[in-house]
DNA sequence: CGTATCTCAGGCGAACTGACATCC
DNA sequence: CGGATGTCAGTTGGCCTGAGATAC
C-alpha cells in the first residue's frame, strides 16, 4: 500500500496569489478558447464584435483602444471577421488615414453564438464557488485590476 | 472641456471573470517578474530553490513534478541556478539515469532573498483589497485552482 | 521488453516593439 | 512640422510536444 504517489506541491508555493492568478487564468483560457476554437473563433473575435455592437462602427484604432488587442494583432482579426462577413472594412471618406469598420447582421449573430458559449464557459469556471463566492470573487477581481491601471501605456491590459 | 478621452472597455467586457482573470495573472507577472530580474532571477529558480528547501535534494524529474515546470524546461533552469553556484547536480549513485539536485548554503541564501522581493511584489498585487479581502480572495483562487484540476496531464498548471 | 530520465530541438499563441507609407 | 493610422515584420517569454540516448 503506497499511499503516496502523488509529488504535491511545497506549501510554500501553493499558496501565492500571483502563481494561483497564473493556474486560474490558464485554466480560464483554456475553458473558453476550446470552446471558441470549436466554433473556429479565437476570444479576439468575441471583443471586437462586442466593442462594435456596443458603441458602433469605429475606425480599427479605436478598436484597438477598446478591447486592448494592439493595433498590429488587429488586421488579422478584421481580415478574419471580414473573411466570415461579419464585418465590413470601407474607407472612411472624412479622413483617409481611416477605415470605418461595420458590424454586419452575420456579425450579430456570430456575436450572439459567442456570447452563450463564453458564457458557459464562465459559469463552468465558477462552479467550484457558491453564488454569493461568485460574485465576491468577481467583484474582487474587478477592483483588483481596476486598481493596477497601466496609467499611460498603449492598449490596456488584455 | 472635452471630459471623454478615454476609451472605455465595453461593458459587456469589463465584468467576464475569465477576462479579469487574464488581466490580473498579467499585472502579477509583472509585479514578480520585474523584481526577480533586477536581480537576474526568474520565478522558476524560485519554485525550484523553494522545492528543495521544503522536500530535500530529488532527481530533475520529481522537481519538474513539485513545480509544475516541464522536465523540458527544467535544464535551462538548473544551468542557471549551478552557475549561480545555488545547487549541485551530482549523478545518483544508485540510479544512473539521475542527476541528484541538491541546495547549497548560497541557494538558501538566494531563496531567501527571492522570497522577500516575492512577499513584497504580492503585497503590491493585493494592496488594494482589505485585510479580510485579501484572504477571502487568496482562498476563492484556491478553491477554484484546486477544484479544476487537469487529472492525468503531465506537470500541472504553472 | 516497456518505462523512466535527461537533454535538445522545436511549435504555438499571446503580448509587445519597430518601422514604414500615408494622411491629418 | 508633429502626430495619428493601417500594415507588416520581428522579438520575447510561457506552455507544451517529440525524439533520441541512456539506464532501469
Amino acid at each position: 500500500m503506497s499511499p503516496n504517489h502523488e509529488p504535491a506541491t511545497p506549501a510554500r508555493l501553493r499558496g501565492i496569489p500571483s502563481r494561483l492568478l497564473a493556474g486560474a487564468s490558464l485554466v480560464a483560457d483554456r475553458l473558453v478558447g476550446d470552446r471558441l476554437a470549436a466554433e473556429g473563433a479565437h476570444k479576439w473575435h468575441f471583443a471586437v464584435l462586442v466593442a462594435l455592437a456596443e458603441a458602433g462602427a469605429a475606425s480599427q484604432a479605436e478598436l484597438s483602444r477598446r478591447t486592448g488587442i494592439y493595433r498590429s494583432d488587429m488586421v488579422a482579426v478584421l481580415n478574419e471577421l471580414a473573411d466570415a462577413h461579419c464585418i465590413r472594412r470601407d474607407p472612411d471618406p472624412a479622413d483617409r488615414r481611416r477605415n470605418v469598420i461595420t458590424l454586419t447582421p452575420a456579425g450579430r449573430r456570430r456575436l450572439e453564438r459567442l456570447d452563450t458559449l463564453i458564457t458557459e464557459a464562465q459559469r463552468e469556471l465558477l462552479a467550484p464557488l457558491t453564488a454569493d463566492e461568485q460574485v465576491q470573487f468577481t467583484r474582487l477581481l474587478t477592483v483588483l485590476t481596476d486598481h493596477h491601471r497601466p496609467a499611460h501605456p498603449g492598449p490596456g491590459e488584455a
